[in-house]
DNA sequence: ATGAAAGCGCTAACAG
DNA sequence: CTGTTAGCGCTTTCAT
């Protein structure tokens, strides 16, 4: 052995300190960690005995050198907005470390100029650093499915390839189109009848899909939609703007929203004008934010089962990453809803 | 050459890759990456040229092992606690990844079991995963300093060693104390005398330090403060039962909070009765959340200074990591006050 | 079932 | 200033 053994230097031991300990090879060790069906049971007990005196766990780089693989799984994160009630993002962070680990993997998260869409994730790639992606912001416009899929670089996307519905990647989303329809008919079933829509502008994919389940749940019901609706940026003045407007020429008893933020926008503009959340007007937000449950009234509120799209996330994960790889397509996940005092009582 | 080279093969280009290219030895390359001042200026730019042509990136594994540091640090986070305002974790992260990567660092995030603090820290360090840790939930009592102290771990810690005001490791912190006084003074300035405080249980020393700064400024503007303390959970429902006492008992014009959750409790209870939020009962948080953000009236709020936390927990990083050690002691921040509409007119 | 040999891609130490 | 040598700690052949 070239080196002092680990009691004596202060480095963590080696695959040789526990062989020499349990008196086999070092390859004996190795194989006790990674292929205990190879040894012979006292064999195994006596290795794994060293390894329990000495503390040894194996050393990352080596083994990522040895094996091209790092088990570090790459997330770009942006800053949250202030001034929102956006938080599905640090939700859904949590929600990935803890599975990520359950897969043995650990999540190195990074950030890159807001502009550019692909920073970051190439010198990620280039180092090796990670051994996949999750895409997480594909509202974007979604370049980096294309540009990954290029690089033949694993990923899972969180959220659908819109733009390219041919795209072959692996992705899950959740169903907001369904969500949306649940919350109408919620305040539907309530004896409404005016149900308001507010969402984004025309543009997110996102929320046309949103907007089509409200829309989808009044046709159903056979009733108008016209006028009802408002598309805006996605911050609570446009959300208190659009409802003053919507109350003022349609007079809506609800409104569906396509974000806690704007929803907020609602009960602001209620509030101006002496309106009681849920008794005079009902309103159902998206997101689950923090806002949404501390908030008084408490705001109902759509919410994305960020767990389960970890889960498939991860899942589509070991996939690409395994051997043999297992393709998975996409995944759509149901939100649910979350009622609150917002929803108001039945107007029988 | 032991391996095809990288343009024929689908593996990354290697340090050989470039140094065939270039016409130079392997090591060459490495100096070129890492002491560019070695080469001779147009070995230097024909290596540079090599290398962008190649588009070559050191492997980090291989880099990892030989230097015996993954330029990785971890930081442990929990879940968000739904049906609170709680949010620093969040906005800190982002800061602490975008800080780190200036200086060359990547954030891992790990998860451990909640009812014990010392669990992922382990397996990370043995493994030699990551260089460093940040710990932040130093609340529960931080053996975790200890334990890392012990294990010979480089550690900076977001919080102070309250425990242990000997501790000798590097910390950042945000002046608790110096937030709610200032809280205070505001509240005092705008003409209120009767300021109660709402904070948490005695057991928590960030609890105590905050609450000292309301004390310290009642007792400096000659008012008493006996009756005018409540010490509960951190839920929304504490914080309106709470104040509901505090109202019935001591009629306070103004609450200062511990945090935003107590702050939104107390919105409740001047909901529930009738009582003008600023204008009747003045209210200031802690922690300028979303929440506080979104919430009508605007919440006021202290605001911890998160993006100077993270710059300055990596410049001790950074002394911890490099060459040569570089101690630092604690660092004290202070926060700012966010004003918004709960904090009512001045009452000439 | 266990051991020996080779090498992943890089850099520290030294030699030239 | 550049090249040679020798590993970092591990796992993947291939013998035994």
């Amino acid at each position: 052995m070239s080196r002092t053994s680990a009691r004596t230097s202060g480095l963590p031991p080696t695959l040789a300190d526990v062989a020499e300990r349990a008196g086999v090879s070092r390859q004996t060790v190795s194989n006790a960690v990674n292929n205990p069906d190879l040894l012979r049971a006292d064999t195994l007990l006596r290795v794994q005995q060293a390894i329990a005196d000495l503390g040894y766990l194996p050393n990352r780089a080596a083994r990522n050198l040895r094996t091209r693989a790092s088990h570090l799984i790459g997330l770009r994160i942006q800053a949250a907005q202030e001034g929102t009630a956006n938080a599905t993002m640090d939700r859904f962070v949590h929600s990935l470390v803890e599975t990520s680990r359950e897969a043995g993997y650990h999540v190195l998260l990074f950030t890159g100029d807001p502009t550019d869409p692909l920073s970051g994730y190439e010198d990620l790639l280039r180092s090796t650093a990670v051994d996949a992606f999750v895409v997480t912001d594909t509202y974007l416009g979604n370049p980096q499915a294309e540009w990954l899929d290029g690089r033949r670089a694993p990923f899972v996307a969180f959220g659908r390839p819109w733009e390219n519905p041919g795209a072959t990647h692996a992705w899950v989303d959740v169903d907001g189109a369904a969500g949306c329809e649940s919350a109408t008919r919620h305040l539907l079933a309530k004896g409404h009848e005016k149900i308001a829509w507010i969402g984004w502008r025309k543009d997110s994919r996102i929320g046309e899909d949103r907007r089509a389940g409200w829309h989808r749940a009044m046709k159903e019901a056979g009733l108008p939609t016209s006028g009802l609706a408002s598309r805006v940026e996605d911050t609570v003045a446009s959300g208190r703007e659009a409802s003053e407007v919507l109350l003022d020429e349609a007079a809506p008893t609800a409104f569906v929203c396509a974000s806690d933020t704007l929803a907020m926008g609602v009960l602001h503009t209620l509030g101006l004008r002496g309106l009681r959340v849920g008794d005079d007007v009902a309103v159902v937000g998206f997101d689950d934010s923090q806002v949404a449950q501390v908030v008084r009234p408490g705001l109902s509120s759509v919410r994305q089962p960020l767990e389960d799209v970890a889960i498939e996330v991860v899942t589509a994960l070991e996939g690409l990453l395994g051997r043999p790889r297992v393709a998975q397509q996409g995944v759509l996940l149901t939100p649910s809803l979350v009622v609150r005092d917002s929803s108001g009582p039945d107007r029988v």
